[in-house]
Parts: C-alpha cells; structure tokens; sequence
DNA sequence: TATGAATGAGTTTTCATTCAT
DNA sequence: GATGAATGAAAACTCATTCAT
C-alpha cells in the first residue's frame, strides 16, 4: 500500500505492457521487463509469482481501464447514435493511442485457462456494454448486433496498429463511418435517434 | 518434386497444422511434427529449413485453400447478396470444420518479418474478393466495407470456436445475420439484388 | 549476552533445530528460520553471519547437549555393564526423543570443512567418552570397542526413526539387547561387572 | 542396447558416481556430469530424465553391485565364521576401493520418496542377506542380530573413509576384530564353526 | 537493534538444429 | 534421401545475503 511499493509495482506492469505488447509473451524475457522497469530479476518475482501471472495482471488492468473509460464516456451520451458513436471513438482511440503494445491480445501464453477464462470474462463485459445500448434503443438480437459491431471495429483498428501513417483525424473518420454503416445496417430495429434532443 | 517426396512434404504439413493449430506455434515441437507425421526428426530440416518457415509454409497453404474455395464459390453466384451470403457462409464454415485448428492464427511467433508481411498479403486478397464483390454491386468505400465485413464474420466466428454445442444450423443463421445486417447497412450505394435474375 | 539477544539466538537456534532436522539444510529456507523463530529475516544475520554458521550452531548445540547428558548419566552409574547399559539408552532414547529431528545428521551441506571438522570432533568426544568407561573396564583396542558399540547403536536406532509404532518400551528392549551383545563379545577382555556394589 | 549407447549410459553413470559420491547431490551440477563424462549437457537428459533420476540410477547400480558381490563371496563359504569374515571384510573393502566416492550415502537428495524407498529396500535385502547366514548358525533375534553387526561394520569402515593412511592390512585387521566380537558376542545361541570342516 | 525490500548469481531443463552414418 | 544421437544456447525462477531506514 505504501506509495514506494506500488510505483514498483506500478513501473513493472508498465514495463510488461510494453514489452508483452510489442513483443508478445514468449519473446518477453523476465529479465527484460525487469530492466525496463530499472530494477532487478528478483524484484519482478517480489510482485507477481510468474511470468504467467504477470500476463494476466497486465491484460486485466488493460481491461479493466478499457471498460471503465467506456462506461464513463457513454454516461455523457444520451442518444443510440451519439453512444455507438462513442464506442466506434473509443474502440479505435484506444489503439490509437497505444500503437505501441499492439500484440498484447493477439500474442498471449496458450494453455493458461485463467487467461482465457478472464479474456472471455471481458468480450462478455465489453459485449453486455453494448449490448446495453441497443436494448435502450430497441431491437431484436442485440448480442448478435453487439459482437457484429464489435468485429467491425476490431478490424477497423488493423490499420491504425500497422499503418504508421494513420492520422487521428484518419481514426475518426473511421470510426463515424463503422458507426453509420452499423446504424443503417440496424435500421429497421433500432430507433437511433431515441433519446437524441434532436429526436425530440 | 517426385511423388514420395511431395508426400513426406504434405504429410509434414499436415502433422504441423495439426499440431500448431491446437496446441500453437512455442508449444509444438518439432519432435512432434516428426512423430505425427511418422517420419525422423531429421527429415522435417530436408523439407522446411526451419520450424518458422514451416509455420509459415502451413499458414500459407491454408490461406490460399481459403481463398480459392472462396472464388470457385463466388463464381457460382451472379447476385451480390448471394455473393454476400457465400462469403459469410464461407467465413464461418471454414472455422466450424476446422474447430481443433483454433489456434493457429492466434498463437503464431511474433516478430517473424516473413509471416506478418504474409498476413498482410493474406487480409489484402482476402479484403480485395470482398472489395470486387462491393464494386460489382456499386457503392463507395469499398475497402472499408469490405474490411467491415470480415471484421464482423469473424467476431461472430468466435462462439463456433468455443461453444462445442455451435450446430451446422446455428452457423448458417449466424451467416445469414451478418449478410443481411450488411446488406441493409451498406444499402444506399449498393445496389443488393444487381446481377440477379430476380433484379432484373 | 543481553537476556534480550539471548532470547532471540535461542528462538533461533531452535527454529533452525526444527526446521533443519525435518527439512534438511538445502530444503530449510532462512526466510523460514526467521518465520518460525518469530522474527525477520534480517536479523537471523545479527546472530549468525550465514546458513552454514547457523547449521553449524544448531550441530553443535545439539551435539554438546548430547555428550553433556551422557556425562551426567555415567557418572550415576558404578560398574561397567550399568555404563554401558546408559550409553546404549542415551543413544537410543535421544532418538525416539526427536524423531521429529531425524534428518539432521545426515541431511547436512557438504564440503563445509568446519562442519567436517565439528562432527568429527563429536566423534572423537562421544568415542572417548566410550572408552573411557571401556578402560576402567579393562580391554584391549578400546577404540575400535567404542566405535563398534556406537555403530550399532546407531544402526539400531534407525527404525525408531523410521517405524512410527515404535514405542519406548521397544527402545529399552533394544538398548537392554544392545548392551548385552557387546558385553558378551567384548566379555574376555572385559571385567563387566568391575565397580559394581554386587562384583565386590 | 548398441554398445556405443551402452557406453554412454555408463559413462554418465560412472561420471555421476565420482561426483555425486565425492561432493554429494546437491553440490553436483549436471554441467560437471556431462563434462567429467565427456560429453553435452543436453545428452545426460537424453539417458537420464532428471538429476534425481540419475542419483537414483546411480545409487542402485551401486548397491545391486554390493549385493551381487557379497551373494558370490557367501557362496563360497560354508562356515559361520567365515561367512561373517567375509561380510565384514565385503563391507569394508567396499568402502576401502571407493575412498573417492564416499559421501554418496548420507548426501542424498531429501524429500524424494522413491530413493527413500530404495534406500529402505537396500537395508532389507542387507539385512535379510546377513540373517540368513545367522538363522543358519541357529539364534534368537536375527534381524537385531543382523542390524547391529551392519551397524558396526558400518561405523568401523569411517576411518577408511577420512584417513588417508589407512592401510590395505588395517582394513583386514579391523574386517577380522568386527567379526570376532561379533561371534563372541553372539555365542550363546550361535554355533561359529557350524559347517566347518574343523567342526566336523 | 530490527526490519524486509531489493538484489543477482546460479542451476536445471528444454528443444531447435546439426551431422555422421 | 533418411535417421536420430548429440549439441548447447537460452530463460524462468530461487533464495542467501545486504543495507537503507
């Protein structure tokens, strides 16, 4: 709890979502997340008892921050579209702004069950977020919309991670187009306007 | 290129994409390979000088399997929203008979120049059948629609991968969901039933 | 030599003692030593400068109690077969006393000369002790006697320590069986019951 | 079962004997078996799984070796006495031609219920062996019997073991003083020359 | 004195790759 | 071509010891 302990455990994870994320898991030497993080080997194994679990530890707090930050931007939204809006931004922001540790969800340890369950744990948490939106907005198969939507997104996001031409005005004509494509395509169940002042 | 050597060759990469497909490119050893395939250690180095560029040789065999289904399944279908209908089929049945392979395009090595530049090649063919289909049936923004497309199959894959209950019946549905939710979605420049006998 | 410092060498010589003896030194961890004794890490090395000192201390705490209460028990004794008799109980019941403690003996760091050294000084000690009540029995090769004597002694003792159902009553069956071995083999050069109220 | 697999089998046998026996099991690297057998790291886990696999390979070779051997000399006596001769002297010439690798008995591995589990069954096939030649003589107690003469036998060959100057002669004498007061000591339910052309 | 966070040397084991047969 | 015994580089992890507080 002392503020000591947890920049320590802070700059490891720091240094492990780089080097996890930039490299992967397998190429990532303990060592070198020790190094990077400027403190010793052991010191590594002080705060997380694996390499394994660091993993975890780092895609959890990358998570958690993922969702948390879209809850809050969606609070701020009240229409359907202005909200699907604001995943697109944040789906493509969100690896916009982390060029840098792209593989971290492409490049994990296999056979880890507790990775896998957590990973299923959050597209569920992520898919349940907009799910919620399209319920407000009306609609049948709102999971089917929301992982579709969802896929959209993810591929949308490539070429922001690998062209490194990408400008973020780039990112944000992406993401109105995923956005209108996904709300025409939904139409016929989906009221986009409802709760929109212009709606009104 | 004699017949026996050509069978060793496909017996290698078969017994690889077996083996990397379920268990991922740092779990499988080349012992294994060998093994399964039922020939010497030594032997799998006479036909792919390292076990990347078997991997590579593998992700490159299946991809181009996947491609040319997909053409021959496209040239059977004059609509677009047939042709959009035979992607999404293709899309999900390729993953539903290939279950035990889930692995392979997730775990691969990192850091491999070769593969990732063969990913790149590969999600550009692939992304350039779906680009021609749009264009034949009018619209702007093809490539992007395009990629909106595979983005969404391939979330809506993912319950095919993982929930061993998934039928037959279910992917069809699930195809048939992506395909209309697109259709609709991408509805103002294109034109859907263009190039059908019913269209005309 | 504060009460204090005292306390705290004991608690951890005691720890040590437990944890050594049950574990083995390369299985006994300091960090446990420290646990157990009810203190911190550092300061296990306020009271002894490395792991081999301290294994040596506990060595030689024990040893030393050894050959003290042996001494005391002797001296209760006149004739040669009641010494012999107590030298073959001490052994004996020492052991069922700390079953607990078995590996200690043989479980110790190698290659540490001084610890060479120590046990062979035990040796010596707990030899002469022997021959001392040997010669005051008459005899020749006394050494070779002692060393005989404690040899199987400490042969006998060995299924105390392994075989849980061992009792007390066992191990004084055992001592009793012992001392009458070696008193009726060693019997021509011996004058066993030399000292004794009833041999006057 | 080629001889040069066979030879390498038994070069890291021998290699393991000579170190583990001289520094102990957990002062011996792999590293240094593989190089004091002349071959790769690598290729001692080729013949044994594990160091403690090779200890305990080791260790059984050895002690089957020291069975065997004392079967063949038993056999071909037909005395008593000589037969307890020739145990003793088995015992310490055993040790005498293996100065160099004696600490293979008490610097074993702890916490690895199969070498305890051999050990045990050692000291039984031992002890059944030396019961045999005394349930022969005739006797009560022969499995106490049997311990102690071990014991003794066993604390005797120490001096071998450390002094240098120990002497081929020394090694007899003292062969014959253990027996001797073994028999004497056993007298009264033995009878030494039982078999014996002189007790004919 | 007492603490316990930090250190980093040290060892087992794996496995891709080689090469003599 | 085919084999598989041999190689040795490489990395996770442990734990005795130190030292700033």
């Amino acid at each position: 709890m002392s503020s000591v302990s947890n920049d320590k455990h802070t700059a490891i994870l720091d240094a492990a979502y780089t080097l996890f994320g930039s490299g992967g898991f397998y190429e990532t030497k303990m060592s070198d997340v020790a190094e990077q993080a400027g403190i010793a080997k052991g010191t590594v194994y002080l705060y997380f008892k694996s390499k394994e679990e660091l993993f975890l530890a780092v895609t959890r707090r990358d998570c958690e921050g993922y969702l948390e930050q879209l809850e809050t931007k969606l609070k701020a939204q009240r229409g359907l579209a202005d909200k699907l809006s604001v995943i697109a931004e944040h789906h493509l922001f969100y690896y916009y702004e982390r060029k840098q540790h792209t593989k971290l969800f492409f490049r994990a340890p296999n056979n880890n069950p507790e990775l896998v369950a957590y990973m299923a744990y959050f597209m569920e948490q992520y898919m349940q977020a907009v799910v919620k939106v399209l319920v407000e907005g009306g609609g049948s198969e709102p999971e089917l919309m929301a992982q579709s939507y969802i896929g959209m997104l993810d591929r949308l996001k490539m070429d922001i991670l690998f062209d490194p031409s990408f400008s973020e005005t780039d990112a944000h004509k992406r993401a109105q187009f995923a956005a209108s494509l996904f709300i025409r395509g939904a139409m016929d169940n989906l009221h986009p306007f409802q709760g929109d002042k212009l709606a009104e």
